[in-house]
DNA sequence: TTGGTTTGCTAAATCGTATTAGCAGTGCGA
DNA sequence: TCGCACTGCTAATACGATTTAGCAAACCAA
């Protein structure tokens, strides 16, 4: 069996001193507290032969903070992406000495909730609401309970929290511009979303703002979008359907694949017909899914920032908590990541008619 | 701010009792104690008006158990897989009303070492010690701390603790059967490993045990294999250039790849030598990523079961947990999970020459 | 010598719960 | 009337740390 844990009373007696002067000196206040040179060494010595290491459900009880924060997500595995949110909170979080619990509520309020007060009951020092895909939520009320952060996620109603989001807007300015810069101005055709404002899936905020995005810059250079197919759902079979259906009608000069399943499956739709990427038709995309850079070719697009997004939400949560701490009141932030291109071998200058 | 958690003793003071009553009626042993129904129904009245619910912590500290486990594996984010294998573990995790803390070790031994010690300050009641690919691991002599499990992974010194493994020997077998009843027994070649025992990529165990597999079955059907190309690393590209290098000496009858991400560069390498899946080429894999389902024809591939791993992980490691506190003495276990097919579009009869 | 200050440490309380030991009060048999 | 068993509850302690308040000894000035 497991050897009984060194605790600081283990330490005191080694040292021949009293468990406070022990706890004085290992919280570095012995000086504050006028330990002796001579008795602080012998605590740190003994301490260190025992191994000792303070038990940090003991310190949570007794101090109310455990140096612990919770990740509650709708859900965990529904994709690769998810994963590096994950990673980028964990990293974010061990370099500030804190674990993490996870859950995931699979978009059950009922879970939702119950996981929230499993976490408060371990008295989580803050918690991360996060959404696996961005969109507007409803903010359960147990939240309150501790400092919060919504990750990939706004509001549905007014509140206090901060939001880390993905700069979508910006993400559909750039994909225009890297087909502009390429010399597209006809026949760019959209596959997911649009060609109007009102074309967009229920559900996300990505498709309303990478189409604002896309809009605004097209419109500012004075070009037209050729046509638009919008799809209920973004896997490629969607993105595969929605080309053919354009392909009918002629060639595109480019495709802006509102992600990058729907790009796979455009792919797929251009290799019928006989069309070659980026030759015939240049293809930009959203997300950066691991899939556009095993695609033939590369495939060129605006990527989604998880890591980013889940490194910003844990530092975000580490104000949060500072300032819960020091009773500062905070006016409400939103903050956005930027999505960064990846350039790869999907575009290239339109093709002479 | 939020206001004060309601304790246990403010419970006691509204229904007019002790907090040692209190206690006693709420943890179900106020029969056993011989409390008066009339004091039990005050008791929980009170506790129900007041939303009581127990400080986990405070919990943790007095009785040691804290209804926490922990997830260390190399790596959460690299794969959609890992994904899924967090989610079954925390499936089960829920199911017992256990909190999961999670941490990643990127393959430093020395993390590993900090992120152990961590949770067992934490006093976690076990843990479990994943690998996102299967493989050999050196076990870290902090593990034994308490009750552990190792999932996907076998221990490369003599251990005591159990493991929970895909069954890939049987998955090979597997693959080679669905061949064999869809009448192939010329041409078949391997494309990632093989065609000889040793002809493996150094690191993982699957590509061993899923050759051995496929070398049983098609050997006791007399059938030869008909080539094999190693790939280094397993992923798209190789799997494109060894198939390129088959197609070089004519049309295989059928491929194995050894993972879907070989088998989309398969299908390329086919698509650019014009030949058709699966009339003129039939494909069986490993894994069932995501892409095997995106893929057009859909292939057909022997899944990992990731989830049921995760489930499968905290499931033994729960009864680790009670031998370990029954003071039971355990022989070591290696648990296989199987690996069923995932039957697609991607195999015909084969074509007659 | 006396009273006050400084030095260097420790006793005791606290966090919120679980649990052991024990304390009043009642009923009963002798 | 006494002793004993039983009923129904509570006091006290422990878990392992932090922190406040305070104590004894040494030192200093008057």
């Amino acid at each position: 069996m497991s050897p009984r844990r060194v605790t600081l009373a283990d330490v005191a007696k080694a040292a021949g001193v009293s468990p406070t002067t022990a706890s004085l000196v290992l919280s570095g206040r012995g000086r504050e507290m006028r330990i002796s040179q001579e008795v602080e060494s012998r605590v740190l010595k003994a301490a260190d032969e025992l191994q000792y290491r303070p038990n940090a459900v003991s310190v949570g009880l007794r101090t109310g903070t455990t140096s612990t924060i919770g990740f509650v997500s709708d859900t965990v595995a529904t994709s690769r992406l998810a994963g590096d949110m994950i990673k980028g909170a964990l990293e974010a979080a061990r370099d500030r000495g804190v674990m993490l619990f996870i859950g995931e509520t699979e978009g059950d309020p009922e879970l939702e909730r119950r996981l929230l007060q499993a976490m408060h009951d371990r008295q989580v020092d803050g918690i991360v609401l996060a959404s696996m895909y961005t969109r507007t939520i409803k903010v359960p009320k147990e939240i309150t309970a501790s400092p919060a952060v919504l990750l990939n996620a706004l509001p549905k109603q007014p509140s206090a929290l901060p939001s880390i989001l993905p700069d979508e807007i910006e993400a559909g300015r750039t994909a225009a511009r890297v087909l502009l810069e390429a010399g597209h101005r006809d026949g760019i055709h959209l596959i997911g979303a649009g060609p109007r404002t009102r074309d967009v899936p229920g559900g996300g905020l990505a498709a309303v703002e990478r189409l604002t995005g896309i809009r605004e810059v097209l419109g500012e250079a004075g070009v037209k979008i050729a046509g638009g197919r919008l799809c209920a759902d973004w896997q490629p079979e969607y993105g595969l359907d929605a080309t053919r259906a354009i392909l009918e009608s002629g060639r595109p000069g480019a495709l802006i694949c509102f992600n990058d399943r729907l790009a796979f499956g455009a792919y797929q739709a251009l290799g019928e017909h006989g069309l070659r990427v980026p030759d015939d038709v240049s293809v930009v995309s959203f997300d950066d899914h691991p899939l556009a850079s095993w695609m033939r070719p590369k495939l060129t697009t605006v990527a989604l920032p998880h890591y980013e997004l889940g490194r910003k939400a844990v530092d975000v949560l580490f104000d949060e908590i500072r300032h819960h701490r020091t009773g500062a009141v905070r006016e409400t932030e939103v903050h956005r990541v930027p999505m960064p291109v990846r350039t790869r071998e999907s575009i290239a200058p339109p093709k002479s008619p």
